[in-house]
DNA sequence: TAGTGGTCTAGACCACATG
DNA sequence: ATGTGGTCTAGACCACTAT
């Protein structure tokens, strides 16, 4: 982009603040400038024009290039920091969220401890192959039957005894080199080596959490017996616009921890 | 209140805008003035001065009592209304937010069919005993071991089908009068109920979920056999300054109905 | 017509980070 | 000293609701 474009039709004239449109004709329905503005910052994120770790321009910057005032901008700013999207920091600058950071670690993730702290655990990667989409999957993801898929299934251990059981799902379009060694040799979250080495960001995600039988795979690698009572949490996390990136199901243990959720 | 109090130390004077305070002396790093109106008008609704349905004054006059300006205040309402705590009605006015309006009905129920839409259900009031807080449950309501309380006990049927039983302990020092009758006759969410009878506003709550085994109390209740998982929800509940006002220990069939948990 | 919240602007000063 | 975000003000006009 160029310091010069513009990329809102300028609503307002020199005549004073606050005039948004002088046509005679009812225009229709124009939407508020600053959700203008947000969408066209999402944009700009969503397209790489600022990358997770960077810095986008400032408050000041952006409302030149929009031709709105600075105001507008930081209403826009202040609906993406909400969303996770952006983290301001206060006499540096607004930059754009990263899973690699410490501050968004633990984001997505909800079990805790008998004091509702997040436990130390340690994650191991057991296998990483390619397959094709079963329905179930499928319909997850939004994908047709017997699309490409990456499967990576992995064991978390909380406080050293094994947790929690995940399976992903991935979709080959956007993780097809995806490897094994690459995940074992990987420190951090999994979200983070997507962001980095795939280019996806997961924006948000949603949860359905239920009480399961533990089948014998699951028993085995949590080591309780058969049909004990595990959580099943089935997780559908998308990247911007809504674009289904990963389907995982975990198998949680919750004799020593729990999954929490603040309603308000 | 009167009209011409002022709540808030008068931070500006007729020098011009922004101008927080011409002490020479480092003031102890007082709270920026939105947070303090944020905190006098939380404190209106605490005290009951605005009750749930109410409209609460205008912005403007806010602005006039409170000596800041109406951005300030219009500021501090945007958190209450994030919060839930109030309501804005464009041309009419703000008010404070209620049980017993539609748009709050379900805010604490997270249960979802699979198509993720609320089910319908019909809740049927069991029991209703005066007893004594057991350690437990004393811990998590933050009260001494014996501290009066009231234990209802519900079922509620999704679609028909008995799917959900709840626990609930309530303060006796707030609850006192509730009676089996009372809970029978109500149509209607139970914290509408609290809320207009007993005057106890369910401000937020927090669950922990864990997946357990029905015992045999609560495989009959729900019709399943003994040892079935069951998804097993502990919900506290916080009135204004987290005070805690209910436990409330539900469990869930999750066969055909899911926890549902947006991540963000 | 009047009152309310919703949007938008322009400009001031403060607090923090960096060179 | 400069640039960034953070707070605060004053005032304009728009959109909606009610009378």
């Amino acid at each position: 982009m160029t310091a010069d474009e513009r990329d809102i039709p300028a609503g307002t004239t020199a005549g004073g603040p606050g005039q948004a449109d002088a046509n005679a004709f009812s225009a229709p329905r124009r939407a508020p400038l600053y959700q203008q503005t947000y969408a066209l910052i999402t944009r700009g994120l969503q397209h790489g024009e600022w990358q997770p770790g960077d810095m986008i321009p400032s408050e000041q910057q952006l409302a030149g290039r929009f031709s709105v005032s600075a105001g507008t901008v930081r209403k826009a700013i202040d609906r993406l920091v909400a969303e996770h999207l952006l983290v301001r920091r206060q006499g540096k600058g607004t930059f754009v969220a990263s899973h690699l950071e410490q501050r968004s670690r633990f984001r997505f993730l909800r079990m805790r401890d008998r004091k509702d702290r997040i436990p130390e655990f340690q994650s191991r990667v057991l296998t990483c192959r390619k397959t094709r989409a079963k329905a179930e999957v499928a319909q997850f993801l939004g994908l047709a039957a017997g699309a490409g898929l990456v499967h990576v299934r992995r064991l978390l251990e909380f406080d050293g005894t094994p947790t929690v059981l995940d399976d992903l799902w991935l979709p080959a379009s956007h993780f097809r080199d995806l490897s094994l060694d690459q995940l074992k040799q990987w420190r951090g979250p999994l979200y983070g080596l997507f962001e980095s080495a795939f280019g996806v960001q997961m924006i948000e995600a949603c949860e359905r959490v239920r009480a399961v039988r533990a089948d014998a795979t699951v028993a085995g690698l949590l080591a309780v017996s058969r049909g004990s009572p595990v959580l099943r949490v089935d997780r559908v996390t998308e990247t911007f616009d809504g674009e289904k990136v990963e389907f995982r199901r975990g198998y949680y243990l919750t004799d020593d921890y729990h999954y929490l959720s603040r309603l308000a």
